[in-house]
DNA sequence: TTAAAATTACTACTAAAGTGGTATTGTGCT
DNA sequence: AGCACAATACCACTTTAGTAGTAATTTTAA
């Protein structure tokens, strides 16, 4: 295979388990358009030394007994913002997802994957892409929609409606009652009835449960 | 090709422009997997149709002109959960893509994205996957972290996160002092060196700057 | 080993927010 | 015509929240 670009990917890999790290070091070998520049056993040292690395993609498998690899990108990515991160793991419960992404990671892949898509994970990273396995991509989605749906049913008037918002935005009562030429004791009862729709007594609980 | 399922994936597709729709059609014909029950031109008859059909997944052009593909999503979502929508489309600025997943869509592949990888879209939606072109998985990754570091570059300290998250759950100062142990006073302080840090002076401002 | 934060806590006060009751007017639906 | 509900508004009252100043103790980082 003829390599595809002038310089090939430079990449480093976090995983603990010697067997998996050689079988994938393995397969990335046989691609001629990444570069394994180093390899790390725990985190420490991967912490320690990427610094001083010249590199394109960090692949890091999460789970390390003990240790927690979203903390080593959260630590990495402010000082090396260029490094993509992949996240490669077999744990993909919805919160680790998201700490991962909130981390900083920029693509995640369950080891369900099939390992030989790893590579088109990482050209995907250095290309600016997002790679994510598709159980992963679903994860987010799924959340992306509980997060849009997590509004109660409770119908709310026009007028309700805005006040509601103009809450969420940490207006006072009075401000409230500026904005829509309202007396401040219209703007109290219409946010009692809120309340009373919701079933909640007060601005954050209201929130919560509307937005 | 051998028939990998039982029974084909009942697809439909909405696309006004005939030419892809051809093309595409063609294109899935040749899977033996998909079974193009239907296609429109249009939402209306479209938006008439599809409720009385057995779909697994329909295809949807979001931007058919002087129509919005969104909103036949958002009205047929509803009434059959059971289908799968993916958007495909050349229109993908973030404001769209989330649209469109807000609606109840659980794909989105731009047209830039080779067409044949179409057929395997329909069959990882049919999985339970979210089909995601690249760019756009890449899109939600970042308003991900744009909606993660929307908060301020501030630092809280470990009390003061244990605060603000109780906080955000409309916990009173007494509840937070009560499941912290700390005296009412003591959260009072620390409530005022959070607003302090973020520069706010109230609730809602503390939680809509940091979250 | 200092200086700087973090964590704890109190007093005293003001400003908002939330609760409860009540009432008028307008609008849409039956 | 009558009912339900939305929108407006006022009074009176209690409870929380936010502001200000101060200070002791502990942790952490330079």
């Amino acid at each position: 295979m003829k390599p595809l670009l002038e310089s090939k990917i430079k990449i480093a890999i976090v995983e603990d388990d010697l067997e998996i790290l050689d079988y994938i070091v393995s397969l990335l070998k046989a691609d001629s358009n990444i570069e394994v520049v180093k390899t790390f056993e725990e985190y420490n040292t991967a912490f320690n030394t990427i610094p001083n690395l010249i590199l394109d993609v960090v692949v890091v498998d999460i789970n390390l007994p003990g240790q927690n690899g979203i903390e080593l990108v959260k630590a990495l990515k402010p000082k090396i913002p260029t490094i993509q991160f992949i996240m490669y793991t077999s744990l993909f419960d919805a919160e680790t997802v998201f700490s991962a992404l909130k981390a900083g990671a920029t693509g995640y892949i369950t080891k369900e994957t099939q390992p030989d898509k790893l590579s088109d994970a990482i050209k995907d990273a250095f290309k600016g892409g997002a790679p994510m396995s598709s159980d992963i991509a679903r994860k987010i989605v799924k959340s992306f929609h509980e997060f849009e749906n997590k509004s109660t049913n409770v119908q709310l008037s026009k007028r309700e409606k805005e006040i509601i918002n103009m809450l969420s935005q940490g207006l006072r009562y009075k401000e409230i009652a500026d904005k829509l030429f309202l007396s401040t004791e219209t703007v109290r009862t219409h946010i009692r009835n809120i309340y009373d729709k919701l079933q909640v007594n007060s601005r954050t609980e209201a929130l919560n449960k509307y937005f």
